[in-house]
RNA sequence: GGUAACGUGGCCGAGUGGCUAGGCUCAGCUCUGCAAAAGCUGCUACAGCGGUUCGAAUCCGCUCGUUACCUCCA
């Protein structure tokens, strides 16, 4: 059995065994959102995937210092020079500061993050509050050759940077090729090629977000904030770096190339993991497509492509019933199949909270080859998460799993042919997988078993006195409130309607 | 054009050489006043062609098809 968790690193195209640099501490960054419109599916994929190894790592004892940014200033429109930056644009259409934009967005984020059950990270930098980390790290990389000043605007020289060092190596690039293949800028940029990319630009008289530094008033470029970020709260080296794999070229090869050329010469993480895409129809969900579908418009149903609303919980549940590195394709039908997949492995949370291990024994002998299989079901379910986090594969055990518990809850299966540690490491083990590492919580109403006790005695009443019209009567009124009768020989009892 | 992936049954989606993925849908059975729930059983698979192998969805080659990155995108 893989005891440990393997990653796969897109720096080695490998899957390797996770050794924290100093354990039991582990340092995270992920890539966060640039907060100029709602957040969408795939910012949602992107959180609860890291949210989930976040999660898992914690529960494997480590003390994890997970950072993830807010990008506040400097994501341009594009690549040339008169390229808007994307808050300030947005500030200008709404006739807003950039910082109300900033903030309006950051909050909406949160919110639709809280609701996912994405935990809150341990630090949450702004770039706009880090332009003097950001200045030092421009310095370094000026004073080591690896950077040149342009009319005030400092840009990063790939080609002085790939004579010592590999530019590419983490997307696969070939700069042979990219030299070859990338757009004419036409002359009219400062840049010395195509490949250079902005550490700090100039800002032009209209420009609003602006900060004072040794070559001119500006802003930094995007690629810069996560490298000094990063480097700030977890120091040159940390474990893990993610985000999603749209942001591998070129944010992320620039991170490293930032990295190796100012004093810290190191990748900056150890391990690089990214998540696919979310597809509608085969084709990437995003901005430019204009095919995405924001959470909020999932959670309210209001969109026209959506044939229902979508609780948050079904969304999350959509999101891990596949692995991360696979592109998710979007559609009704897969999200209905999520809802009720998503209500089955909470109603089993349910069961398992009523089942009791007798204290009598009662003179059953236990059964080998049953706990056994029960065991090795338990192991399956970790088996998976170490397995490069494939929590699909989690899940799928844990529906295993679910089939014997709800045999045991039924009287198929009886508990006393258990041990009691057998009983006691299904009972954790589901409960902990679900809800806290899977992160996975119960949205219907929290304890209604008092009320519904009350209820379920006047149905057990009417069906004794053979009152039908009433049984059904009472069986109808639940069904509205989401809750279906469960008719068992061993007593009455009451679920989720899925 | 360059680079990297992918093509699994009605739908979604795991699975890198031999051992049941799983969820949803559909059909049947058990239970049941009728249902529901749950359990059990069944139904449709590995794009095509060739090769390696005792054995391939899984490795190799070719063909067809789809996508991503190379410009902002999680």
């Amino acid at each position: 059995m893989q005891q440990k968790l393997n990653l796969y690193n897109t720096l080695t195209r490998k899957k390797e065994e996770f050794e924290p640099l100093h354990a039991p501490f582990v340092g995270m960054y992920l890539c966060g959102p640039t907060v100029y419109g709602e957040p969408h599916l795939g910012h949602a994929r992107s959180a609860v995937t890291f949210d989930v190894l976040y999660r898992y790592l914690k529960y494997q004892g480590y003390k994890v210092r997970f950072v993830r940014n807010i990008t506040d200033v400097g994501h341009l429109e594009n690549d040339a020079d008169e390229g808007e930056d994307k808050i300030a644009k947005r500030a200008k259409l709404e006739h807003l500061e950039p910082m109300e934009v900033v903030q309006h967005y950051t909050n909406v984020y949160h919110q639709d993050m809280d609701k996912l059950n994405v935990l809150r990270p341990d630090i949450e930098p702004r770039a706009s509050g880090h332009i003097i980390e950001q200045i030092e790290m421009i310095q370094e990389i000026l004073g080591n050759g690896m950077a040149y000043e342009v009319n005030g605007s400092v840009y990063f020289d790939v080609q002085a940077y790939h004579k010592n060092n590999k530019y590419g190596k983490l997307s696969g690039r070939v700069i042979e090729d990219l030299m070859a293949n990338t757009r004419d800028t036409e002359g009219q940029s400062d840049k010395r090629s195509p490949l250079d990319f902005a550490l700090w630009k100039k800002a032009s008289p209209s420009h609003i977000m602006r900060w004072p530094s040794p070559w001119s008033d500006g802003f930094p470029g995007w690629h810069l904030e996560c490298s000094a970020m990063s480097r700030k709260y977890l120091g040159t080296t940390f474990d893990i770096h993610g985000g999603g794999l749209d942001l591998m070229f070129p944010h992320h090869e620039c991170e490293i190339a930032q990295s190796q050329a100012s004093n810290n010469h190191t990748d900056a993480a150890k391990y690089w993991v990214h998540n696919n895409m979310i597809t509608v129809n085969g084709q990437k969900m995003g901005k430019s497509l204009g095919n995405f579908i924001n959470l909020s418009e999932l959670f309210s149903g209001n969109h026209a492509m959506l044939e229902e609303k979508y609780s948050p919980m079904t969304i999350r549940f959509f999101i891990l019933q596949a692995h991360y590195r696979s592109t998710l394709d979007f559609s009704n039908e897969a999200l209905q199949a999520a809802r009720k997949g998503y209500t089955k492995l909470m109603n089993g949370l349910n069961v398992l909270k009523k089942l009791q291990y007798p204290e009598d024994g009662a003179g059953i002998a236990p059964d080998a080859k049953l706990n056994e299989d029960l065991l090795k079901l338990t192991e399956d379910c970790f088996r998976g998460m170490n397995d490069d986090m494939n929590t699909a594969r989690t899940i799928a055990s844990l529906f295993n799993l679910l089939k014997k518990i709800n045999s045991l809850h039924l009287g198929q299966l009886n508990i006393a042919q258990l041990e009691r540690g057998t009983f006691d490491t299904i009972r954790s083990t589901y409960g902990e997988l679900v809800l806290n590492v899977l992160g996975l919580q119960e949205e219907q109403v929290g304890d209604m078993d008092d009320m519904l006790h009350l209820v379920l005695g006047f149905y057990k009443e009417a069906k004794e006195n053979k009152a039908y019209d009433k049984v059904d009567a009472i069986r109808a009124e639940l069904k509205k409130q989401g809750i279906v009768i469960k008719d068992m020989k061993t007593g009455i009892d009451w679920a989720y309607e899925e």
